[in-house]
DNA sequence: CTTTGTGCAAACGATTTGCAGGATG
DNA sequence: CATCCTGCAAATCGTTTGCACAAAG
């Protein structure tokens, strides 16, 4: 289910990506989905009706997207990189069993780090939580 | 500087793994460090004033030695795979100038991962902590 | 002596790159 | 119409695999 269409449009051009239909869709596709999903997960998605984008232009589109802050990469899993339209801070949970990786919200954690040791400039951190979805159980 | 041989044998022999000079060496290797290496650094390490052991035998190594829980993964950056011989929990802390990567013991950041949404099973959770190294200052 | 590990080289899978043609602003 | 982007295919990088030989217990 895209989303406002002009919101994309906007947000691309404000920093400054110019507006192709990979880019968009690449974009659009991530927005609408909160799996986060591989580089290639994306571009069978994308090329699953009707050829939308190739390869090489997914994994540029990613890129750029990074580069300007409306992706991130979220690494959890050995070897594999995994893309993500939530830029807002937030937790990720990862199910041990079936692998899904679910946001968790900023509040749903409390973490307290001090001024760690002397030396060490904290920019920022996050809670990366281990074990077992709904659907997995016990 | 190796620490006691004796301690490497039985940890390994203790985990049922045969005791080869390649894989005694990794793991000597690992429990020498502190900067979480990848595997090729090891390798280059290994083989730095003689030939010790192949690529090949290097990776095997690294997954054995996991496998039975000698060794971790750790993962905090696009694409690349670390190992730590330091299995006990513990976050780590990553300096986003120069990309060293150091241990936070584990109480230096207290977090409460309460009873998250319904459903979801907390079994671990770790902190990965992005800033400024002491060297890297401000 | 049985089983497991090593080394080599080939195979792999994901990501990147070079470049010519095409689309965007 | 200058610049940036796309698509293709080839190149690369880290990791894995198959297999014959060697070593460990």
């Amino acid at each position: 289910m895209p989303r406002d269409t002009q919101q994309i449009v906007r947000a691309l051009k404000g920093r400054k990506l110019r507006v192709t239909p990979q880019r968009f869709a690449v974009y659009a596709n991530l927005l609408d989905r909160t799996d986060h999903p591989t580089a290639e997960q994306i571009l069978d998605d994308l090329n699953r009706d009707a050829p939308t984008s190739s390869q090489a232009t997914v994994y540029s589109s990613l890129q750029a997207l990074r580069e300007v802050g409306l992706v991130r990469e979220v690494l959890l899993e050995e070897g594999i990189r995994r893309y993500d339209a939530n830029v807002a801070p937030h937790h990720h949970f990862r199910c041990e069993a079936c692998g899904t990786i679910e946001d968790i919200a900023w509040d749903e954690i409390h973490v307290s780090v001090g001024r760690l040791r002397p030396g060490l400039q904290v920019e920022r951190y996050e809670v990366t939580v281990h074990g077992r979805c709904e659907s997995c159980g016990q």
